[in-house]
Formats: C-alpha cells, sequence, structure tokens
DNA sequence: CCTACCGATCGGTAGG
DNA sequence: CCTACCGATCGGTAGG
C-alpha cells in the first residue's frame, strides 16, 4: 500500500499545489479551470489527474500547505516576553510578519467557508486547537492579573483580535491609510481589555489623562 | 429617461434577487448558475435577462438590498446607553439581533473578497464610512474618558470588534460551546481596553482581584 | 504524463 | 409601440 513517490512525482505535485494555490487566491475554487492550474504549472490535465483523483483534493492540499490559521500559529508560539505586554506585541509582529499584509492572506479561509460550506474546518480543528491553547496558556501564564474572563471567551478573544485586524485592513486600508503603529495600538486595547487595573502597565500606549 | 416600473416586472426582479441571494450564500457566486436563480425564482433564464443586464449585475443587485455591512450600520446607529457601557452593549446586541448568528452572515462579503477580488467595495465605502464615523461620534461623545487612542485606530478597532466576534463564531462555535453572555464579554473587553483606568465601570464583567 | 475525447452544463441571446 | 416573458439554441468550457 506503501505508495513510491520520484523525486519527479513528488515535484511535479508541489508545482500543482503552488499553481493552483496561486490561482485560488486570486480567482477564488469554482473560477480556477483545472486547464488554467494544468497549464500554469506546465502539464497537460491528463498530467494533474495522475497526482489528484479530482479537483477538490487539489484543493485540500492546498489547504493543508498554506492555511493562514496553521502557517501562523507556529510563528506565533515561538513569541518572547517577560511581561504580557511585551509577549503581546511580540506574537502580534510574528502574526503579521509570518503571513503578510497582503490582501488575499486570508482567501484560503473565505473559499473554504463561501465555496465549501465550511466543510474541511472539521480536519483543521484537531490540528489548530491545540496550539490555540498553547498560545491562551502562554498568556495566562504570566504573572500580570488577567481579569475574570472565561477561559474559553479569552481564547476566542484572542484569536478574535488576528480576525479583527487582518479584516478590517482588507477592508480599509485601501482608503485609509494606516501606518505600522496601529497592529501596536490594536494590541495595547486588548491587553488593557484583559489585565485588572492595577496591573496596567503605565509605559505604554499613551499617559493617563488625569481630568475625569 | 425615466423608467417606468410596472408592479409586476418590479416584484420578478425582486424574486430574482431573493433567489440569486439565498444560492450565493449557500454556493458562493460562481457554482451558482443563472439557470439555477431563474429555477428558483420560477422564470426562465430569459426572464431574467429582461431584468439583468449579465450575471454580475444580479450580484451587485445582491449586494445593495443584503450587504452586512450596510444592513448593521443602521440598526446599531440606534443604540441608546446613558454610559459608554450600556451604549457598546446595546450596539453589540443590535449588531447581533440585526445580522443572526447563522454561519453564512457574513458569506456576502467573503464571495466580494475572493470571487471578485474586492472590486465592489469601492462603491460600498462610501456608503459605510458615514455611518462608521457616526459610530465612532456615538462613542466618543459620551463622558467616560477614553485612552489617548488616533481616531483612525479607534474606529478600524470598533469596526474590527464586528469581524472578530463573528469569525470566531464561524469556526469556534460548531465545535465549542458558547453561551449568549460571550458577545458581553467580548464587549467588555474592549470597552476595558479603551477606557482610561479611572473610568472603568465597576458593577460589570467579573469583581476586581486585588491580591496583585 | 499525453492526446483525444465524453456527457453535461456554462453564461448569454436569437426571433416572436 | 411597450413590458415582460417564452421555447430554443448560440459558441465555449466544465470536470473527468
Amino acid at each position: 500500500m506503501a505508495r513510491h513517490i520520484t523525486p519527479k512525482g513528488e515535484n511535479s505535485r508541489q508545482q500543482i499545489i503552488q499553481a493552483a494555490y496561486s490561482l485560488f487566491l486570486k480567482k477564488g475554487y469554482h473560477a480556477t479551470s483545472i486547464r488554467d492550474i494544468s497549464e500554469r504549472c506546465g502539464l497537460t490535465i491528463g498530467g494533474v489527474y495522475t497526482h489528484f483523483p479530482g479537483k477538490e483534493s487539489i484543493f485540500t492540499a492546498v489547504l493543508d500547505e498554506y492555511n493562514p490559521l496553521l502557517k501562523v500559529m507556529p510563528v506565533m508560539l515561538e513569541a518572547q516576553g517577560d511581561t504580557l505586554d511585551a509577549l503581546l506585541h511580540d506574537m502580534a509582529r510574528r502574526m503579521v510578519s509570518g503571513l503578510g499584509l497582503q490582501r488575499d492572506t486570508l482567501n484560503l479561509i473565505f473559499i473554504e467557508v463561501v465555496e465549501f460550506e465550511g466543510r474541511h474546518f472539521e480536519d483543521l480543528f484537531p490540528k489548530v486547537f491545540p496550539l490555540l491553547i498553547e498560545g491562551i496558556e502562554r498568556i495566562t501564564r504570566q504573572e500580570q492579573a488577567i481579569r475574570q474572563i472565561p477561559l474559553p471567551v479569552l481564547g476566542r478573544s484572542f484569536f478574535g483580535l488576528f480576525f479583527s485586524y487582518f479584516m478590517t485592513h482588507i477592508i480599509l486600508a485601501r482608503k485609509l491609510p494606516f501606518d505600522d503603529t496601529t497592529l501596536d495600538a490594536f494590541v495595547d486595547i486588548y491587553l488593557y481589555g484583559i489585565l485588572e487595573r492595577q496591573d496596567i502597565p503605565s509605559g505604554n500606549g499613551g499617559s493617563p489623562d488625569m481630568n475625569g
């Protein structure tokens, strides 16, 4: 049953995945034809079908390789920081540097939602969930006191910060200019939002306004 | 130049839009055929083309009528509240009740991003932007002191809260159970995140943990 | 991995 | 002469 993969065959497979990836990002799944993919990777249609049993299996292969959620979590978990403040900012920076800020960064997720009704999230969940848990643990392990927020909600809101930043970038950034301090400002708002009052750092994010 | 629209014709047009909307939500744009749409609304293909010059114009008509961003903003702007706390929670509640919590709530936006490369956002922006500005003004007009956050960033993060909540709902809610206090917890985190320390309300969102 | 095709269906339009 | 639509079919392309 073990499939013997020749170097040449594996190379073709990778080229198909790469070609499909760039086409899916640009046009979505249904608007991308097998002919588009085969032309871009230099194979014939028949050649493509020696590596994949169907069009959807090409998409799942692309998803395995390029899913932004799978790509970004390990990079984020390498973040360093002695305080929660430093840790969250480093996580955010790694998130953006790991994904880039192109408009199509999240497109594979959108394709999955719109063109597959989220069918493949079932497979994705067990891969992403442990990484998300580890991220939450990194956060709650810090010394600064976090407000009483149910752990699932804390995790979900932390995860949501990712979408908040990227979605508003996709929709707003072509019309409104945002400089590169915006990400840090987003993180500051979240940080202030989850910390107990007495543990809010004073060195960051603007001076307090004392006139009530 | 003024087009005279008969009741019957306008009715057919609305039925096409409605049929297309439900099909686009389920399968996306390219996977939905004119035939699918015409069958669902009870017209022939030719009949559909008396109302629209092409398939894409059906999509833009659907977008005008059902765009979640356009639908939700006016509902949110009716929010009431004497404090920022009360105002934001009412805004959030109206947001969810105005859109519902189906998995496909944001699908029109995703279709736009993935299948049209965001082309139609250009037309959407002038419609949504003033409403977003008004929302920000409602927030900053309150008495409670908001931290020194650049106004565009405040607006973007407020807008982002919307995506944070819905995207994480789409991805997580089928696997993890979240009760209906989650939305309020999200708003609380944001509220704590933008308020000055001395103006943080103490009656809401968990008691302070005083042991440092 | 290619050439040569299949059943079916695509978006769009003809005359009436 | 208008609108709203019909049955039939156009040239091309889809996944396989």
